[in-house]
DNA sequence: TAGCCTTGCACAAACGTTTTCACAATATGG
DNA sequence: CCATATTGTGAAAACGTTTGTGCAAGGCTA
């Protein structure tokens, strides 16, 4: 019990009267063992409270059980929530998952590679980041280690995931240009990543789709804090003629345009429709409550664990990649109407 | 570079022309070696890329340089903040955080311990979970492997880090109590975690303190769906007499209430004031605006991961155990009015 | 009954490190 | 110049597993 030492299979061995390799086969059932050894070594095993060393088995056996997922913060809701099934569906397999925050930062990708490699981590899971060069990733997949993408462009080798972010932002956009809007302001946090540029990729294509020019002055993309968001959402609001309709493509985008909308006293959806790309709490539950594209990210981050397990079991089988694409979901809520509503007054 | 194998140590003291246990000295830097061996093995090991593996280290030196974190729920934002920092401060120092969800059942957090013990993790950080049994964590503790507790109730020879829930709800209280409110409802998603008994404890202590007398069915303390929370939020409403006040203990809390009132009509200040422990995005950016006390996430992962370092690093000294009260700051904003206020009607 | 196959086990090697010990070579002191 | 520190190095043990190999004992076929 409050033995200080930890007890090693030898002792389980010494225990059951057999020596230690036998009690390995007897606990791992592998091999040839008489059912009479295998009982005695099990309970040997039990009344001692053996647990086998996983740092030893991962040296014996070339394999941590852990694989590695880089991400730019973990406390960003869209992530967690992926992570959180993620961790979910590997840990049934029996893996752990081991998470990094790149912060975007390259140097800090980097460094993260590094650290996983040292750990000797089974696989890896790369979520977007700045500079996304795929050449690393590319690399490391040909030497052995398999990697899986998320969101995040990668070599024609590999697998991974995607969320349709393009059609996302196309649908959204086109819901609003039904609604007869044809001057959309675009806040988007960033155009580097894959995710921000499939968004800005998706709402230029409906645009072009209706025959109307891309206005470049109507589009805002680059991070930023929450009160920068909100001035530039009211500078936007100054241009003439003026934007009917905000489409907000994150949740810091949002936050910001709702912000800067209602400190100038701008009501959603009478002077100007509103609509986002990653629904949120803040889009559910605003007065008025914002429509929103959405996906699952329980699903996402359960596809992500799938596709590293099949890469991890089929051993060196490596077939050819594979590749998911998740599809989004358009909620109407009550923040899109025709520009130039306003009902009274 | 595409080779397959990885580098071992043996390769690079081949390369180096002296023995493994040199080039291991070497390359640490311990022991006794020539400055122009030192100079030759790094650079041998330069070149080939070696990377020390991890595992192996850990084997021979008895310590992972991973510690283990214990939450109920990742992907709530008030633990991925908290996490996000402790994993940062714990990098710096050389250490991986591995994080486990126990969805709060005490079958997962006995699974999820035993877990870690066989991942040889060299520290434990346990946060609140139901029946938080404080002698499985203590008899841990006294076997070695340090344990700190986060809002959680632990021995007494433990170290751990509170949130200081129950001034935050005193405060809370009080602040509706000085506006003139007797009748506050109370919305908990648990009465058993730490973090909610301490918060109910200090509901209630801010209502002794003016002699009211404390009302069972002003309170609701269940986790629930957003849409329960919803409903249970109007029936408080249909009371005779109803509350003046709500206090939210919980983000999910604060989302269903408002929900509830707005389908009802209510609004807030002038109908029913509203306040919440525990800041978000949603109260932050609500219209009105949700009074709010918070806590710095960021500084709490700190600590926590301070407290770990400093049991690490301070080898079998084991000290006086430290405990430290991370306090709370109230935000008032535009949700708290004098109760029957209705300015204008 | 001789030969052979099967079964059950012990022994030892291996995984990649760090570290103790011993030893040679060189430097130091009288 | 001899005795003694000091320095640099190599060999080997150890960390806790898994697994290949060998060997003895017993059962089977012919």
């Amino acid at each position: 019990m409050s033995d200080r030492s930890r007890k090693t299979i030898k002792d389980v061995a010494a225990a059951a009267g057999v020596s230690i390799g036998t009690a390995s086969r007897a606990l791992n059932r592998t091999g040839r063992v008489s059912e009479a050894t295998v009982i005695r070594v099990t309970k040997a095993a039990q009344k001692l409270g053996y647990q086998p060393d996983a740092i030893a088995q991962s040296l014996r056996l070339k394999s941590t059980k852990v694989v590695g997922m880089l991400v730019t913060d973990l406390s960003n809701p869209f992530f967690a929530g992926v992570i959180r099934a993620a961790e979910k569906r590997l840990q049934q397999a029996g893996y752990a998952l081991l998470v990094g925050n790149t912060d975007n930062e390259k140097a800090r990708e980097r460094f993260l590679i590094d650290l996983f490699q040292r750990r000797r981590v089974d696989g890896l899971i790369a979520g977007p980041c700045e500079s996304e060069d795929a050449e690393m990733l590319e690399e490391l997949d040909r030497g052995g280690l398999p990697v899986i993408g998320f969101d995040r462009d990668f070599g024609a080798g590999q697998s991974g995931l995607h969320v349709d972010h393009r059609r996302a932002a196309f649908e959204a956009t086109r819901h609003l240009l039904n609604l007869g809007h044809e001057r959309i302001a675009l806040l988007s946090s960033s155009s580097t990543l894959s995710p921000g540029r499939e968004r800005i990729a998706g709402y230029a294509a409906a645009l072009e789709e209706r025959g109307i020019a891309l206005n470049n002055a109507l589009i805002r993309a680059h991070k930023s804090s929450m009160e920068f968001v909100a001035s530039e959402a009211l500078s936007l609001m100054s241009l003439r003629p003026a934007p009917t309709a905000f489409l907000c493509l994150g949740t810091r985008m949002l936050a910001g345009t709702l912000q800067g909308l209602r400190q100038n006293g701008l009501s959603v959806p009478d002077d100007v429709s509103v609509l986002t790309v990653g629904d949120t709490d803040l889009a559910r539950l605003y007065a008025p409550s914002i429509s929103a594209v959405t996906w699952d990210l329980e699903s996402v981050g359960q596809m992500l664990a799938e596709l590293m397990l099949r890469r991890l079991e089929e051993g060196e089988s490596e077939s050819e990649p594979r590749r998911i694409m998740i599809p989004t979901q358009f909620i109407d809520r009550e923040s899109c109407a025709p520009p130039g509503h306003r009902p009274e007054t």
